[in-house]
DNA sequence: TTTATATTTGAGTAGTTGTTCAAATATAAG
DNA sequence: CTTATATTTGAACAACTACTCAAATATAAA
């Protein structure tokens, strides 16, 4: 992967990209749902946080392309958008624990 | 990887190491680093910021173990620290180029 | 429709962050 | 020692961010 082939936009990308994982909330987000989908009020039960903070990083998440969401009731159900998630995270582990 | 393993630690851990990945000037470091270790006056050449914003992510990069550096001299090298990197990069490009 | 539950949204705010600038430190050469 | 070059450091400041709170929207049940 030489640098030239690395354009501004792919380097504005890439930032967006670790940005939106570098909260802890976020991160946890992501971490719960690496099992699975689940509900808003659900995440929310099992962090700490508040319902309406938890619906303003999902949104982030939305946007950067790292959740998807799907409605049903009156439920909005949040999932991994896509594999990258698991990896980076997965190496970002074996980083941190050396 | 289920998570139950994952301390909160861990996950502090993780956000660190992703806000350090998360500014484009650092990006642009790190992937200048993908080719070889480079002194701080040379990053700055390369990159359009001043040699002292350049050693303040540096020291940033540094304090999250994402780049190791030697003196030779009057200079100061840079390089990367370890493979994870490469790795979280060459992830995070598959990721924003869909 | 009315009521209740689930989620989203916008404003406000305290805390964080990246840069600039000036000064300090480090090493080498004269 | 003095001078020059390379790097680091701290303060100050503007820009950004994550949370709280209140209000709005959405869907389902009575």
């Amino acid at each position: 992967m030489p640098k030239e082939s690395v354009t501004s936009e792919d380097i504005q990308g890439l930032a967006d990209l670790f940005r939106h994982a570098a909260d802890p909330t976020r991160l946890s987000i992501l971490l719960m749902l690496l099992e699975g989908e689940l509900c808003v009020c659900a995440i929310a039960d099992n962090l700490s946080v508040s319902v309406s903070a938890v619906s303003h990083q999902l949104r982030i998440l939305r946007s950067g392309g790292l959740v998807a969401r799907r409605r049903q009731g009156r439920h909005v159900y949040y999932s991994l958008a896509d594999g990258h998630v698991k990896v980076l995270i997965s190496v970002g582990l074996e980083h941190v624990r050396e």
